[in-house]
DNA sequence: GCCGTTTTCGGCCCGACTGTTTTCAGTCG
């Protein structure tokens, strides 16, 4: 094959063959093994086409000789024998029905069968015609669901519950925190906290969860259904409610006793991996965990966590931080004390990648630095687009001479921050840079980045930013894979040859922390720090409410496993310095 | 189909809710 087949390919086909075996009929359990050998696939941080030319593919969780041999098939000839079978005998068109709302693969299977159902048009005309109704277990309710399902307007079933319904972080958690804050205020709640992926940090979120003890709990749900937020409760009793909010994100609310809260903390917090996980362990113990508590099966006796580290502490863990708990090995690493020490916001002490007047940022010099040094930093790189930026506001280098100059007076005018002089440089096309060497030897740190020739080939665009780091003064590669979290892919690009020739040449990995960007992603960025490579952590800010961004760059960082140490900007600027390329000459 | 602080065979997380049912299967998160 011309492309390398990208991990998400891989997981796609695993996802597409679990759904024809369901609708096969296939063993519940087996289908389970294929959707989990795709979550696998889905994160892992290096390329598994690779592991499976390399007959390794059976290191990852969930994966056994005959996946392993699959994704084998796959690679080689680009699809799954058994996929293609299963295909001449599904319709097609019958994947889209298991799609419509209280339609799973049970429920559609019976109605291939019973009514010779293929695709959504199918089902629509028995809906009509009153047919759905004869069929066991199908009532008039079940009639009506699907003809809202499938009305003008209604959303297309082909597309719902994919990417598109998902929530970027940013967003979500301004929401959340403010639904929070709603409900934490109203005199009947005892505590309230977000849970789910939110306070997971994850990169974009289905739903919000927000969990609950309360002394009346009747009273927080009607406090709740009055907030600004909620736009529609569609149901509701005392354990809690579920609504939409008015930017159509799906809100939970659970409550429980007191006594319970940290359970139910526990519970929603999640991931559905890590508590899938908890649970089959604690099973083999002897032990049932719920969002009620944890119940002993040889004596009944049922222990309640008031605090959510009695949880993992109760089941022999140690505290599990929520941005780790995505299945990902957190749970060996607990129980056997090797979690590591995560990165912090409070540990980091400079930012390396802003944006001024200069280029298309929209404050001075002397106001983000400023702004850097409020926040406790203890320097601040200005690095603003360079000379071929193409979107106007590029920096010609006569610009950057005098972008120099004011950088030094800034530094000088300005106490308590060091103010670098520094470039976000394109990386052309060829690998090299816009500005030539002896411009370049003046600046204090330099960040390259792709922002052109998107469409390049994977073996092109690698070159590209391979040859990059060969550049003796390039500290950093900028948003390595050109990802935009919901809207655009990123550009085809071996990360694991990007990784290994940042740990060969001593170039340093960006997580920018731009929330749409987060990018090194979490799975690369583990990846990468595994490898032996040092990860910066910037905020790409363009305006000095944006430096705040460094936040989803540190969450990253967290879920990738980072420490401190794996972190270029936890140190102070002369330690950083001798850590890169140009310090070790 | 995968997997092993009990296992190489026999299990595989948990509860709420819904709609259809006279006792529960399927779906969902």
């Amino acid at each position: 094959m011309s492309r390398t087949l990208k991990n998400a390919d891989i997981a796609a086909a695993f996802e597409e063959l679990a759904t024809l075996l369901e609708l096969d009929g296939a063993v519940v359990y087996r289908v389970l093994a294929y959707r989990n050998a795709a979550k696998s696939i889905r994160e892992s941080g290096v390329s598994v086409a690779a592991m499976a030319a390399e007959g390794r593919a059976e290191e990852l969780a969930g994966i056994g000789k005959t996946i392993a041999e699959k994704i084998q098939a796959l690679v080689e000839t680009g699809s799954i024998p058994a996929a293609e079978k299963l295909k001449l005998k599904i319709p097609a068109g019958l994947v889209a029905v298991t799609h419509i709302p209280g339609l799973g693969p049970k429920r559609t299977r019976l109605l291939h069968q019973e009514l010779g159902i293929e695709s959504l048009e199918d089902l629509r005309r028995a809906a009509e015609d009153g047919r759905l109704r004869d069929v066991p277990g199908f009532g008039a309710k079940a009639e009506g669901n699907v003809l809202a399902a499938l009305a003008p307007g209604a959303e297309d079933a082909e597309t719902a519950g994919r990417t598109g319904s998902r929530t970027l972080l940013s967003h979500a958690l301004g929401i959340g925190l403010e639904v929070v804050e709603g409900l934490r205020h109203h005199e009947a709640s005892l505590r309230v906290e977000l849970a789910g992926s939110a306070r997971r940090w994850a990169d974009t979120c289905k739903d919000l969860d927000i969990v609950a003890a309360a002394g009346d709990p009747g009273a927080l749900v009607n406090a709740f259904a009055a907030l600004p937020a909620i736009d529609e409760v569609t149901s509701s009793s005392d354990a809690g409610a579920r609504a939409v909010t008015h930017h159509g994100i799906p809100v939970d609310l659970r409550i429980v006793p007191e006594e319970s809260f940290g359970n139910l903390l526990q519970h929603f917090t999640g991931s559905g991996r890590h508590n899938e996980a908890l649970r089959t362990g604690a099973v083999k113990r002897g032990l049932h965990v719920s969002e009620y508590g944890v119940t002993d099966n040889s004596t009944g006796a049922t222990h309640t966590c008031e605090l959510e580290e009695e949880v993992y502490e109760l089941l022999g863990f140690a505290y599990i931080p929520p941005e780790l708990r995505e299945g990902r090995g957190e749970l060996e690493a607990a129980r056997d004390g090797a979690l590591p020490e995560l990165v912090s916001l409070e540990d980091v002490r400079g930012d390396l990648h802003c944006h001024t007047t200069a280029s298309d940022g929209r404050q001075s010099i002397v106001e983000m630095a400023e702004a850097a040094r409020d926040r406790g930093y203890e320097y601040l790189a200005v690095t603003d687009h360079s000379a071929s930026h193409g979107f106007g506001n590029h920096v010609s280098p006569d610009d950057l001479r005098r972008q120099l100059e004011l950088v030094t007076e800034a530094d000088e005018a300005i106490e308590g921050i060091r103010v670098l002089a520094g470039s976000e440089v394109n990386i052309l096309p060829d690998g090299s840079l816009d500005y030539d060497d002896e411009l370049l030897s003046e600046l204090s740190w330099i960040v390259a980045s792709v922002h052109t020739s998107f469409g390049m080939s994977e073996r092109e665009m690698t070159d590209r930013v391979v040859t990059a780091m060969t550049h003796p003064l390039v500290d950093a590669i900028g948003h390595p894979t050109g990802r935009l979290i919901g809207r655009r892919e990123g550009y085809d690009l071996d990360v694991d040859r990007v990784i290994e020739a940042a740990a060969e040449t001593g170039t340093f990995l960006e997580i920018n922390a731009n929330p749409n960007r987060r990018d090194l992603s979490d799975v690369y960025a583990r990846a990468a720090a595994g490898a032996g490579v040092t990860i910066v952590i910037d905020s790409d800010a363009h305006g000095v409410e944006t430096l705040g961004n460094m936040r989803y760059g540190i969450a990253t960082g967290r879920r990738a496993w980072l420490t401190a140490a794996d972190v270029a900007n936890t140190r102070p600027w002369a330690e950083l310095h001798r850590l890169r390329k140009r310090g070790r000459l």
